[in-house]
Order: C-alpha cells, then structure tokens, then sequence
DNA sequence: CTGCGACTTGAAGCGCGGTTCAAGTCAAGG
DNA sequence: CCTTGACTTGAACCGCGCTTCAAGTCGCAG
C-alpha cells in the first residue's frame, strides 16, 4: 500500500469521526477515497484538513449538502460566490446572536433572580425590543 | 376574549412560527398558553419575547430540550448555573470557529484559486488555532 | 488451507424538530 | 337554526444526519 494513504479506521481515529459518518460523507461527495486495499478504503492525508472543514461547518449549522456545493466551488461560477458573501453575512448576523446568548447566558450563571428569564438583563441582552405593547415589528437590518 | 391576549394565529404571525411549531413549544414545555377561547389557545403577549429568545436559541445550536432546561431555571439550582456557564464558554468557541469560517468564506467569495479548497488562505483560515504570522486576530479571551 | 476479524455493502432504523392529516369542536354570521 | 371556517387533537409522516444491521469479502496469522 502506498506510504501517504491512510485506511478509514485511521483516518476515523484522527478525526474523531465514525467510519459510518466517513462513507456517509464520501457518499455525498464531500471527500473522496484515494482507492482500495482490498475492499478497505484508503484516504490521501488531506482528507484529515477537509474534514475539520466540514466538521467546523456542520457545527456552524451548515448542512451537509451546502458543504458539498461549496466544496466544488470554482473560481468560474458567479453564483456560488454570491451564495458564498451572502453566507457569511448570515454568519455575521448568527455571531451576533451567538454573542448576546452567550453574555445573557453568563448574565444567567450570576444574576440573582428567582427566575432566570425574568431578569431584565438577561432579556434585554436577548432581545432586541421587548415588546412591551407599542411595538412595531423593527425592520430587519439590512447591513448587507 | 381577554384584551391582552393574543390569538395563537396571531402569535403565529407575529412571532413568524407555525402554528404547528407554538403547539409543539408548548407540548415541549417551552411557552405556556394563558387560556383558551373556545378550543383555540390564547397567549400572553410575553411568549412573544420568550419566542425571540427560543429562536435565538436554536439558532444557536440549543436542542429544544436544553432551552426547556433553561427556561425553567431558577436561582437556586446550581447544577444549571454550571451548565448555563458551561454552554457560555461553548458558545465562545463557537463563535470563534463561526467567525474564522465567515472570514474564510469572505475571502473564498473574493479569491482567484480556481478551487476554493485549494486556497491556501482559505485554508489557514479555517484550521484550528492561528499558528503564527499573518492572522487578523482578534483576541481571544481564554477565560474557560 | 482455515479461521479470524476488520472491513465492505445496501437497507433499515433512529432521534430530532417539526409538518401534515383526518376527524372533531367551537364562535360567529346569515 | 345551519353553515362556514379557523381552530383543536393525536397520530402519522417527513428530511436530515448519521448509526446499526445482516450478509458478504478480503488480508493475514497460524
């Protein structure tokens, strides 16, 4: 067998991944076996790199058929770079939720209110309005 | 019908869930309906505030179970507390690995690499910590 | 050559987070 | 009164992201 290639089981162990959730990733086109041997997949070193990748994406709420496309992505197509800018706008908007959960959160872990989610700091970090009752819907940001 | 209630369709409305969804919420433990009029649910206008919060939530990541666990915590648990701090510090790295795969993703939107993956940018972006050199950091406080 | 055991496959199953459906109930309008 | 139509219910179903399973295949040690 070649001295680069790494079996599953292996790639598996690096990864921290199942063998079962490699096939499956395999299947879907987001990596690729460098051959066989024998019946026993065999992976090219990379894969270890693109499968952080994925890993970091799922856990950033992408599923797995976006990683997919975005994985092909060549210079040439237009459209997936605009899919792609418009993503990471998504993603800003998410960090800024993902921020004030976490400070509300913290808020949470101290704050001395018999319940939790009436503490007004904790509310006010979560939402943008409370909507008390005068409240028009905000219209949402379009920064970008 | 009470003046201060809302009708689950309107809560639909406003909150942008289905109704399917508020039904399930509230079967889940998340809301409470104040009453009914006739057979149909009513809502204090306070889920609506509570609906932005689940929805931020899940967003986040929060199984619908955890948010329930949340929702009902009150000052003298501990054991929440320290998973409420536990998930905080979960959130920051989240939003550290959100943060380098939107900047990644940025940069992938704009690169010339005929293969996106290829890059070598895009990669560097990605992969765990900023080794060394050229990273636009932003500092990370280590405090978990 | 004969196990053995770790892999292979496709198909079925599972948990989650809801949605959809069939059948029923109610409030209000004509 | 009867109809209309938006709600109610529990149960069935769905798509996703894998995991598990049964049955088969291979490399290697003995």
């Amino acid at each position: 067998m070649n001295e680069g290639s790494l079996d599953i089981a292996e790639v598996a162990r690096r990864s921290g991944l199942a063998p079962s959730a490699l096939r499956f990733y395999e299947k879907k086109g987001l990596i690729v076996s460098a051959g066989r041997n024998g019946l026993r997949r065999t992976y090219h070193p990379d894969v270890l790199e693109r499968l952080e990748l994925i890993t970091c994406a799922r856990d950033a709420g992408f599923s797995v058929a976006e990683i997919g496309r975005f994985l092909v992505a060549r210079s040439g197509d237009p459209d997936l770079r605009v899919r792609m800018a418009a993503r990471a706008c998504a993603l800003d908007e998410q960090i800024g939720r993902l921020t004030r959960l976490r400070d509300s959160l913290r808020h949470a872990a101290i704050c001395d209110h018999e319940s939790i989610v009436e503490c007004p700091d904790f509310k006010q970090a979560i939402g943008n309005e409370p909507a008390a009752g005068l409240v028009r819907s905000s219209h949402r940001d379009r920064l970008c």
